[in-house]
RNA sequence: GGGCGUUUAGCUCAGCGGGAGAGCGCUUCCCUGACACGGAAGAGGUCGCAGGUUCAAUCCCUGCAACGCCCACCA
């Protein structure tokens, strides 16, 4: 009866994974055919500057990705991941390789070393970062910024799109404030801006003298050196006379406009406002309304520029040794310090932003972020979950032109030449740069996110039409987290549905969003270095298997929330994972197969378990459609473990025993529940159900298996309404047991009488399986003897003898509690349907329940005052 | 300064107008020939606080509190 198998006794993760995923590669299971005419399923796949590094996140967004992947994929998709690591090429990229090189690692390292989480996390002995790093490797790597090189591909599409939309008017370059880093010595741009509530300092100084004085307060007493005007508002009367006088600025001299500008707020300080044009942006504008020159009073470093006693001092000192001069004029009226408010600090490495005017390139978002705004409002895209749609309008509908010059060493160089007379042209892709004395092209690089943007197109092959572009555009979902659905997301859309605007497919990058949270720790805790609480996902797979990982983030994977994890969950994921080997490993033992149809005549037991089946798997693919992994992998959980194999296998174990036609229809029927199971589970723990699957079925791999589909025709109430009566005779005849402190081996004897015709139709046909797992021997059907303690459910009484030896007060105390509810119940539901106010408002579903519960209720306590009164005193 | 979210069992989280759920942890019993990474039976919550709407509120509304996140050019 104990048929070979192929499977270990014990399960080893290890052994089973690395040999799939090479299988699976080998024969192609992950390269998509643009040519094949089964349907397309592409999703974008995020670029590593975008995902950081194969840390705990990335992780998880692949674990979400290869979900998806893998069951359109046996839906009979064409599936395609854009474009997968090893096609990336963009800038950063070709730096960590370099870096990766340097330290004698490749790119198929990638896996174990989280590669560009080390290049972004290495400090110098000064505190530096990247930048000090690369100057340093310098020497042994060939990088300058010159010589640096792209993918042909991605150059290709970024030089076009910076074409089109210059020539648009689109892309402008011009001088306006924006956010400088004085350590990385670049343009940011404003989310790259992190704001922090900082203490500060308020100064209030008086401009001017005797009456033409004026007192205007500042946080950056420094700039005060680049002020070319106060403004006060048109209606304030407090300073009407001043208005269009010049008043002299403290310690430089200069003789300074009043203006009038409806931005000053009258109510807030003063009412009046110094105004330094080149290091605000508010001020900026003011002083573009009137006509004010910008003095720019700090070089590249924050030092002061401008001549003076200042000069070359840092901006901070500057701040506090102009302070002091100005104290000892007794032009400091007042003085709040400290003084909360908020300040920039550069994402990247924590200095205190600049803003400051400086010339640069930007792209004018507003007809860009119009139509991104007008894709999700007119549904042609879908943010998953949808209560993220909010902040996706609130941030489209408010931004601010976008600066996309940076001053970095690495990254696509501006593809703009200058000529010796002043010319500026932009060279397109076909377009050969201009040649000769004089000429130079634009030093700087474009922000990552420029080139990250056009990543759903460029990596099919835009701006050529080819064969990928065409199946694949629109791509059909993204998968990100919502921490860059700014960052990366929102430009996406903008140039996706400005590049493709003609594209009769749709201009869309993609169709849904699907977006996830980040993962914390167990205590919710965000992970990070400097907590210590850091976890290599390498270190989990080693240890509990790759599916183990990946089920324990599924299983967390709720739509837009975080995901807490920790060893613990991981742990319980590998039990899960052992579970389902040792079953199905019993399973095949027990000759489960997959061969030959389904028999017509089954057992309550097989068509029970069918029924459920079915119902899970439209339940599964309902969430599965929906992004829900979380609670896929929950259904999934309890259905295989509680249902499948502590009840089903155990119901079925007597029956195999036995033999016979009714054993070969459970075979067959114990095969087809793995069967569908395994291919269900298979997205959220691809390498065990891979291995289990061909050895219970002997197909070739799941990876191209057809997805499992409801058979809606077994479904079959009277079955499980049948097995659910002889789930609760077992359970209460076990409890029984338990709270008698019945030792598990021993054997009582017992008679089942009936109290309704159903019960007594179906439970005798169960004897051997209450003699099995509720320890009864022999069961039998007829008149209860005398002295046997009676164990009662609804229609069902269990005679058990006990030979006296009951503890009166152990079941007494029990029943007693059981007798509790029961009566609260009738008195809950009596009292409910004596109500006339319910009565006549509730709906008649409603009250037909309560009705409903009152009466097993009432029968509950029928049953049990009558155990009670049976018990011997 | 705006906006959003969270508050449910010891922990991490589902649920969301009509009988409080899961995983882990905990208690008791059991090494029964698939599995102790297991099996069986349990304990544990006035669903943040205060009002309101409703026949009915953990779920809807209002206010409050705590925590968290995002956004922000108010000197």
């Amino acid at each position: 009866m104990t048929s070979d198998t192929d499977l270990p006794t014990t399960f080893a993760p290890a052994q089973v994974e690395g040999p799939l995923y090479q299988r699976w590669v080998d024969r192609g299971y992950f390269t998509a055919d643009a040519k094949s005419d089964r349907p397309a399923f592409s999703l974008v796949i995020p670029p590593p500057n975008v995902t950081g590094s194969l840390h705990m996140g990335h992780a998880f967004e692949h674990t979400l990705m290869d979900i998806l992947t893998r069951r359109k994929r046996m839906q009979g998709f064409e599936a395609l991941w854009l474009p997968g690591m090893d096609h990336a090429g963009i800038a950063t990229q070709n730096v960590v390789e370099k870096t990766l090189a340097v330290e004698g690692l490749s790119r198929h390292d990638l896996g174990r070393v989280a590669f560009l989480e080390r290049v972004w996390q290495w400090k110098d002995e000064s505190g530096g970062t990247i930048l000090g790093q690369m100057r340093r490797l310098g020497d042994s790597v060939d990088w300058t910024r010159e010589r640096f090189t792209m993918d042909a591909g991605l150059s290709r599409a970024v030089n076009t799109i910076f074409k089109r939309l210059h020539d648009d008017g689109l892309i402008y370059r011009a001088e306006r404030i924006i956010n400088w880093c004085p350590r990385d010595l670049t343009a940011l741009s404003d989310i790259e801006v992190e704001h922090l509530e900082e203490d500060g300092e308020l100064v209030s100084i008086r401009y001017g003298d005797g009456a033409d004085s004026v007192v205007v307060a500042t946080t950056r007493v420094e700039t005060m050196l680049g002020d070319t005007a106060v403004a006060v508002h048109p209606d304030d009367e407090r300073y009407r006379h001043l208005v269009g006088r010049e008043i002299e600025l403290p310690l430089v001299g200069r003789m300074i406009r009043v203006v009038a500008d409806e931005h000053v707020d009258p109510a807030f300080g003063t009412g009046a406002v110094k105004v330094t044009p080149a290091h605000d942006p508010n001020d900026f504008e003011i002083g573009r309304r009137h006509g004010l020159d910008n003095i720019n009073v700090m070089d590249d470093n924050a030092a002061i520029s401008l001549p003076g006693p200042w000069l070359g001092m840092d901006r901070f000192e500057a701040r506090s040794a102009i302070t002091e001069e100005l104290r000892r004029l007794g032009r400091i009226v007042a003085e709040k310090r400290p003084y909360a408010h908020s300040v920039g600090h550069c994402s990247r490495c924590g200095t205190t932003v600049e803003p400051r005017l400086s010339l640069q390139w930007f792209v004018n978002v507003a007809p860009l972020a119009k139509a991104a705004g007008d894709a999700v409002r007119d549904g042609v895209v879908t943010i998953h979950p949808q209560s993220q749609e909010a902040r996706w309008f609130a941030w489209v509908d408010n931004m601010h032109d976008w600066c996309i010059s940076r001053q970095l060493w690495w990254g696509h160089r501006i593809p703009v030449w200058y000529g010796p007379d002043g010319e500026t042209v932009v060279v397109g892709p076909d377009d050969d740069a201009p040649t000769g004395e004089g000429w130079r092209q634009d030093e700087d690089v474009l922000d990552t996110w420029f080139s990250s943007g056009l990543w759903p197109f460029s990596t099919l092959g835009w701006p050529d039409q080819t064969a990928d572009l065409e199946k694949f555009y629109p791509t059909t979902v993204l998968v990100t987290g919502y921490d860059i659905l700014f960052f990366w997301v929102a430009r996406m859309m903008m140039f996706g549905l400005y590049a493709m605007k003609d594209d009769p497919r749709g201009a869309e990058p993609f169709h849904t969003v699907a977006l996830h949270g980040m993962v914390r720790d167990a205590r919710g805790k965000k992970m990070s270095k400097s907590f210590g609480n850091v976890v290599d996902p390498i270190e989990w797979i080693d240890k509990y298997g790759a599916d183990a990982l990946r089920f324990t983030l599924a299983r967390g994977a709720n739509p837009g929330t975080d995901v807490p994890i920790s060893e613990d969950w991981v742990q319980g994921s590998r039990n899960f994972a052992t579970k389902l080997w040792n079953a199905t490993r019993f399973a095949l033992m027990r000759g489960a197969t997959t061969q030959g149809e389904l028999p017509a005549d089954l057992s309550p037991v097989d068509r029970w378990i069918l029924s459920r089946l079915a119902a899970v798997q439209v339940e599964a693919d309902a969430l599965y459609d929906d992004y829900e992994f979380a609670k896929v992998c929950d259904l999934l959980f309890h259905f295989a473990w509680d249902e499948v194999f502590d009840w089903y296998v155990e119901l079925v174990k007597a029956p195999l025993e036995a033999g016979g036609a009714a054993a070969d229809a459970t075979r067959r029927v114990l095969g087809e529940v793995l069967d569908s199971v395994l291919r269900l589970l298979h997205p959220v723990m691809p390498f065990l159900t891979e291995t289990l699957w061909t050895t219970l079925t002997g197909g070739e791999s799941l990876v191209v298996a057809d997805w499992p589909t409801a058979d809606l025709t077994r479904r079959d109430p009277q079955a499980e309404q049948e097995v659910a009566l002889l789930q609760s005779v077992i359970t209460e005849v076990r409890r029984f047991r338990a709270e008698q402190a019945i030792k598990p081996r021993t054997r009582l004897a017992a008679v089942l009488a009936f109290d309704d015709p159903a019960a007594a139709a179906a439970v005798p046909g169960y004897l051997g399986q209450l003699e099995s797992l509720a320890g009864l021997e022999p069961v039998t059907v007829g008149e209860a003897p005398p002295g046997f303690q009676a164990v009662v459910v609804p229609g069902v009484r269990v005679s058990i003898d006990t030979s006296g030896a009951i503890d009166v007060a152990a079941e007494r105390a029990r029943l007693g509690k059981l007798l509790a509810t029961a009566v609260n119940e009738v008195a809950l539901a009596e009292k409910k349907l004596a109500d006339p106010a319910f009565t006549g408002k509730a709906p008649q579903p409603v009250i037909d329940k309560i009705t409903g519960r009152l009466t097993t209720a009432q029968a509950d306590v029928a049953r049990i005052t009558g155990q009670i009164d049976g018990l011997p005193s």
